[in-house]
DNA sequence: GCGGTATTTCTAGATTTACCGAAATACAAG
DNA sequence: CTTGTATTTCGGTAAATCTAGAAATACCGC
């Protein structure tokens, strides 16, 4: 994963609707919920629900799969870990004094 | 840590200039650098990168000590490591099976 | 105080974003 | 093939964001 994508992701987590969004799909777990639950629960209208699932659609944090008319969304566990893996390395989480040790693999890119 | 400040917090990384600051900091370590060194390092105009800093300024993932003309930029790790956490809290960092646990601290709020 | 370096604030244009109602599409059931 | 439910696309507006040059500020050394 590029900074990039990394960056992509991390817009998309940051707004208040697409958190809640993807909190609520992370909390339904591996079977994901329809498209009209998240709208009752979050109280968004359908069309700006729609507008900020294909965001997290798109930087692959979401899935979709049809059934029949509803549509079942499903946070993406290991796009999110992912995520989450590659920010920590940089960032060092729960080891703030790692910093100088994270520069060993600092060679590569320009940013 | 409300949704609120988590959604600021990763919008303010969600920008591959900001994330690339905040990256070149936590490289930096404990030490920090000069706004000067990251305009150099990333080759940004000072006036972008000074409104990128401030971002993530606001945020509280940065902070700035002044020493004589240079300001000394640093990564505030402890802030970095709260959001991962809850983030990961929310998210389930390595462990996608525990949704289902997660939904026990779930009765509290709305969204 | 003057000169020089470091950095921010001001200003402004281009682009993107968030929002949501209305209309359109997808699909199942009868 | 009509009706009903689920969801998206369309259209348009208001607000926020990114960008960067130019001017202003902060601070040190002399």
């Amino acid at each position: 994963m590029d900074l990039e994508t990394l960056a992509k992701r991390l817009d998309s987590l940051g707004n208040v609707t697409r958190l809640s969004v993807f909190r609520a799909l992370v909390r339904a777990g591996r079977d994901g919920a329809p498209v009209g639950y998240l709208q009752r629960r979050l109280g968004v209208p359908g069309s700006t629900l729609s507008h900020h699932l294909r965001k997290l659609i798109e930087v692959g944090l979401v899935t979709q799969e049809r059934q029949a008319t509803t549509l079942i969304c499903r946070a993406d566990f290991e796009a999110m870990n992912e995520t989450l893996g590659f920010l920590g390395n940089e960032c060092c989480r729960d080891l703030p004094l790692c910093a100088a040790g994270a520069e060993e693999d600092d060679r590569r890119d320009v940013a």
